[in-house]
DNA sequence: TCGGACCGACCGACCGGTCGGTCGGTCGCC
DNA sequence: GGCGACCGACCGACCGGTCGGTCGGTCCGA
């Protein structure tokens, strides 16, 4: 019987492999980090990453897909957990803001690095932008159907709220000293909601759904 | 009497050299583009470039400045013709689009270049950021003042602002087949206004005074 | 003993920056 | 006015270093 399962073995090195270049990435840039750094940092061999990646790419790829992925699905567990389309907006925008502020690392990851990379890597940013863009202007449109909000070109709206949520990470992850990124929720929350319509009266009954 | 001032004809080479890198870190950005690249394009050889320019950094910062510098210009020149508050805001808005539109490979370099130079130039872009918001931000504290505009966040609002605008003008620079980016301002000032609290009447108004 | 996981020395392309050299033009001097 | 010393803009071969990727070899479990 063997101790450990190979295929396991080989899973685990992998794993390994991808969190020693995350954080190798998050630190200094997908340009600065050359894969010999991702070795020594992951504990093995130049040979054992390409053993397991065809490319230096291909492993950025791989993690920013998995990393886009659990955040997509995160929000979409919280926004679930709401009827209401202007509490599901708030939820999606709340949902971002806290895992960001949890997971520092994921976010330069996201934000920083995606940038650094280079062109090679424009249409991969693109498509993560115009992933999250079609994310809220879903729930805008929702919003839009069930008269929660006037008529409002969701097109536009979905990529200022996008854009918008972009730039408040972006600042806090440039920030010398970086105060609490979800701090910023309840003004955000209240401007991006007059942004889309949302009545007076319901922004000011607050964001606390929980 | 000299036919050719020296002097004149070292700075149309060196306006040359700038010219050039201009173009090239547009197409292909800062770290894809080599100092041989630029020389070539500006019909000169590596040594000249470096008689004139300490280093490809050098290059690029300069170039970074001077294109800011003269898009804020246009915006202030652009908003000193209004004297309404929200009027100012709009003629901003306004401005930048249509500088943008008429300026592809200015907005290249002001965005995609910048951040794909890597780590190095963050600082740089940061600033860059905080001036443009700082300017937005401006006009927000005006706006109020003057009660065009209920008191609001103006710190987060135009991070919003900015934010938002920086979003449409990367997408449209990235969107295969770019339609007229001026199209978007109607929705996008609409949206943006309303954020801000601007009251609905003096929305359906319209934006466009001069 | 066989083979798959892994190792790490090595290769070659690339690139920013350097530096000795060239050459057209200018200036002082006769 | 002509000539030699000089200047400085410009040239391009070259250097030093970096880094993605390769490949012959080793080790270990079955």
């Amino acid at each position: 019987m063997p101790r450990i399962d190979p295929a396991e073995q080989s899973r685990s090195r992998r794993e390994r492999i991808l969190d020693a270049a995350f954080s190798a990435f998050a630190k200094r840039g997908y340009r600065d980090t050359a894969v010999d750094d991702i070795a020594a940092a992951a504990e093995t061999s130049k040979g054992g990453i390409y053993f397991h990646f065809p490319s230096k790419e291909a492993i950025f790829r791989e993690l920013m897909q998995t990393t886009a992925d659990k955040l997509v699905a995160r929000v979409e567990r919280a926004v679930a957990l709401e009827a209401e389309p202007v509490a599901k907006a708030e939820a999606a925008l709340r949902t971002v803001l806290t895992t960001f502020a949890g997971h520092r690392t994921m976010a330069r990851v996201l934000f920083l690095d995606l940038a650094g990379a280079g062109r090679a890597f424009q249409a991969e940013t693109n498509a993560l932008h115009e992933r999250f863009a079609g994310l809220i202007k879903g729930y805008l449109d929702e919003a839009v159907q069930t008269g929660a909000v006037p008529p409002l070109d969701t097109e536009i709206a979905s990529v200022v709220w996008f854009g918008a949520l972009n730039e408040v990470v972006a600042r806090w992850l440039l920030a010398d000293k970086p105060g609490s990124l979800e701090d910023s929720y309840p003004a955000l929350r209240e401007v991006l909601l007059r942004s889309a319509g949302v009545p007076e009266a319901r922004i000011a009954q607050g964001g606390a759904a929980k």
